[in-house]
DNA sequence: CACTAAAAAGACACTTTATATCCTTTTAGG
DNA sequence: CCTAAAAGGATATAAAGTGTCTTTTTAGTG
């Protein structure tokens, strides 16, 4: 359970073959999706949602492509994920509790209100700078 | 994305409430589908798994049903999930990295490890008996 | 022993999600 | 105007999830 989809494993690939670019080269499409290994049609539609929500710009036409949207040490593992994949929801009822009736009472809702935090607070720790250059961050710089 | 199954919630209900019974009562699996609000068809199927593995005991004919295979206070919520879910695996490369091809330098790969850590841990850390009676494990008596 | 209660086993049906491709349209440069 | 490249939309196929139905096995009971 609690797989990665394709589409998830993907968008990271393509997204942290970026960060690992100067800032502001713009990248093909086609180049990245060989670089990474992933279908190109079906990366463009992941590049299609980054591009909505900001966290690739894209460039149309000749000379076109990607870049990132924002220094790759401001953007966590967390929002690409939940940029492709929504929400991080273990059960449902951690998002809508009155679907269920029993989630006054119930001891589990709890619990899976904590492993959503648990998974939030690892991937959000995580930046796309520390991906594409192996380093942890250094906070204490 | 990461979410409980249907069939994974609806365990979890079913093994709660014999864990609310006492240890040695034979529930009917007619009477725990409709206590949980479950399909009874759909119970049918999920405690013959646990049934396999150990989580109930099942007893068949006139007078027959389930019990809880083991004392509420030893059985894990991590154990009833996988036991119905298979085990938790936050991308396919966690359980086969050869699968992969880049995970020798892949630095997201870690990342997911640890996810999976965390969950398995909030998870292992609730037991039957603190979720039917609603009491933290007292780990200090 | 025959009858009945109950779970086990297996097959089946339907829905939803995941995965991917294709085609057309828009935008921009040369 | 022609070409390069991304955006948008429709569609196709496969896999997973959700549930039901029927038949079989097991066990108690009069
Ligand atoms: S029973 Fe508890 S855990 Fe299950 S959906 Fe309802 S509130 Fe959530
Ligand atoms: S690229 Fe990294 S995270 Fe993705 S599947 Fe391979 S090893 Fe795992």
């Amino acid at each position: 359970m609690m797989e990665l989809t394709r589409k998830g494993e993907y968008a990271i690939r393509g997204i942290v073959y970026l960060a690992g670019k100067p800032i502001d080269k713009v990248c093909l499409l086609s180049d990245i999706a060989a670089a990474v290994d992933v279908p190109p049609t079906f990366l463009a539609k992941i590049f299609q949602q980054f591009s909505k929500m900001g966290l690739v710009k894209s460039f149309r036409g000749t000379g076109g492509g990607f870049m990132l949207g924002r220094a790759p040490e401001n953007i966590t593992l967390l929002e690409v994920v939940e940029a492709v994949e929504g929400q991080i929801i273990p059960n449902r009822c951690v998002v809508k509790p009155s679907d269920c009736g029993r989630s006054d009472y119930c001891n589990v809702h709890p619990v899976w209100k904590r492993v959503q935090g648990e998974v939030r607070g690892v991937l959000e720790g995580v930046t796309l700078k520390e991906l594409s250059t192996g380093e942890p961050a250094s906070k204490t710089n």
